[in-house]
DNA sequence: ACTATTTCCTGGATGC
DNA sequence: TGCATCCAGGAAATAG
């Protein structure tokens, strides 16, 4: 499930393979729940398009297209925005690699590849946008500083495991790092987060940086069916601490791992080491 | 203004 | 082996 560290790891490699190249056409499938603007308007914007940019925001890829042949200008002429939901990719191949079923979208570049959207769960989304009028909300938790990272959770009476998933607080976060965070800092998964200290809050903000920073190193964590562009593999399961170990010893204190649900979402901790 | 719950969707794992 | 059932999860929609 990609979260911030593998959505960026994803948008590196697009911003590497496809940044420069120019759509010259768009397939768009019958699919319509990927689809967060209408199947015409995706294709009449990004034809003929070329790709700046592509960057990250929060959990979103957003590709900057410009019509011009001269890419100086600042601001883009439209906005590709693409959420990978759990099961998303975004695949660069030669036009000869067979479409995989579950492709909802194949943009043929000018360069002769294909740039394709394949998702088996359809929770992913596809749209265009203007310049400036796509914003997910919430702040980057990588560049978010520690007193508006506390101002966050001021009076909330959610967990923090759920406040940490709230897209429009903090955007990226999600439940592998939330729990990994968490585990780093000592703090239990269903904790209100307004009781939570504000000492507690910096050790947090760090903890969710941090956390975030080692994976992005690493590529990300392959669990289910994630890889980045390329195919190729995340290695930041392998350091997982709590998430996906239910039942196994703690790191620290050899105390099984428990997993309970909260708000809907497998919530795993150590009883011992996390109050 | 919040918060908690339900819904979408399909592949993989599990159980009989 | 095969079939039914459960489960995973991001975020939008709904209900309270």
């Amino acid at each position: 499930m990609p979260e911030l560290p593998e959505v960026e790891t994803i948008v590196r490699g697009l911003q590497s393979r496809v940044a420069g190249d120019r759509i010259s056409s768009v397939w768009i499938g019958s699919r319509k729940q990927p689809l967060k603007s209408s199947a015409a308007k995706i294709v009449a914007t990004l034809t003929g398009k070329k790709i700046a940019r592509v960057h990250r925001m929060g959990k979103h890829i957003v590709l900057d297209l410009v019509t011009s042949a001269a890419s100086s200008k600042k601001i883009p002429d439209a906005q590709w925005v693409v959420h990978l939901g759990m099961t998303g990719r975004m695949l660069v191949c030669e036009p000869e690699i067979e479409t995989v079923k579950h492709t909802h979208l194949s943009a043929t570049l000018a360069s002769g590849r294909e740039l394709r959207f394949i998702d088996a769960r359809m929770f992913g989304k596809l749209a265009v946008a203007v310049p400036g009028n796509f914003d997910p909300g919430g702040v980057e938790p990588l560049e978010v500083d520690p007193a508006v990272f506390q101002e966050l959770f001021r009076g909330r009476k959610t967990p923090i495991k759920s406040a940490l998933l709230n897209q429009k607080l903090l955007r990226g976060v999600g439940n592998i790092y939330a729990d990994e965070a968490l585990a780093r800092v000592g703090i239990r998964p269903r904790r209100k987060a307004s009781a939570i200290s504000r000492e507690d809050l910096t050790k947090l903000h760090g903890a969710v940086q941090a956390v975030l920073r080692e994976a992005i190193k690493l590529g990300g964590s392959s669990v289910s069916d994630y890889v980045g562009a390329d195919g190729e593999e995340g290695f930041f399961q392998l350091q997982h601490r709590v998430y996906g170990r239910e039942g196994e010893p703690c790191l620290v204190c050899a105390t099984p791992i428990q997993r309970v649900v909260i708000g809907g979402r497998s919530s795993h901790f150590c009883p011992k080491c996390q109050k």
